[in-house]
DNA sequence: TGATTATTTCGCCGTTATGCGAAATAGAAC
DNA sequence: GTTCTATTTCGCATAACGGCGAAATAATCA
């Protein structure tokens, strides 16, 4: 069973990355960080939430392994570290939209 | 602010859809779906939860457009609507794995 | 028609998520 | 060392999720 659980596990972990982009504030987190990296300030300033709730969205996120962080003086910056998200989430607007798209996507 | 709200829109209906996927039990149904159609009786089988339970998860599935029904007899077929889920999820394990892949998705 | 089979809907209940403000932490500047 | 400033952690209330079994639907078969 030593396959089925690994399948299963590796299951799990992927479940965890959708949930952690399954929420409309960490989406539009997400989507600024597509467009490179931003500290917490500006996130703050666009989401509209408070600093402590996007705070626990990053930390969500991070947990999740879809961002990365790094500390630089006095602020922390954020960036995708699985920027085939980005990708994806262009292929699903556009299915929504009824276009159909073919991308390529590099997973890092 | 009409694009503005039809992002925010657009990035809702997104988010639902990655919240659909961020679940164990309905990323199973999922995988299985990538490799054809099921009747729910096969799901129920292989996810190991009550009929109930699949069938809900089923429902939220279809709300988010990750799938479709189709009744044939006294059964229900499930299927992918959403083929590109498959090539993501794929990118994401071997993301998981440290490995680097380059794919072609097909959004449509 | 009545029985059977496949699936969905409903109601319940314990667990988890999400928002907030207050307090804690950590680094920079004075 | 004290004081800013940026960010995280904590505790709490409310809302949403996820499981189950029982009951409802719907299509087939006798």
């Amino acid at each position: 069973m030593a396959s089925s659980n690994s399948i299963t596990h590796l299951r799990r972990k992927r479940a965890e990355t959708f949930k952690a982009l399954g929420h409309p504030a960490r989406l539009q987190i997400v989507d600024m960080l597509v467009r490179g990296e931003h500290c917490v300030c500006d996130l703050v300033d666009e989401v509209g939430l408070g600093w402590s709730t996007v705070s626990r969205h990053l930390s969500v996120l991070k947990a999740a392994g879809v961002v990365e962080d790094e500390k630089r003086g006095l602020q922390v910056f954020y960036r995708l570290a699985l920027p085939c998200v980005g990708t994806f989430s262009a292929c699903l607007d556009a299915a929504r939209r009824g276009e159909k798209v073919e991308v390529r996507a590099c997973c890092a």
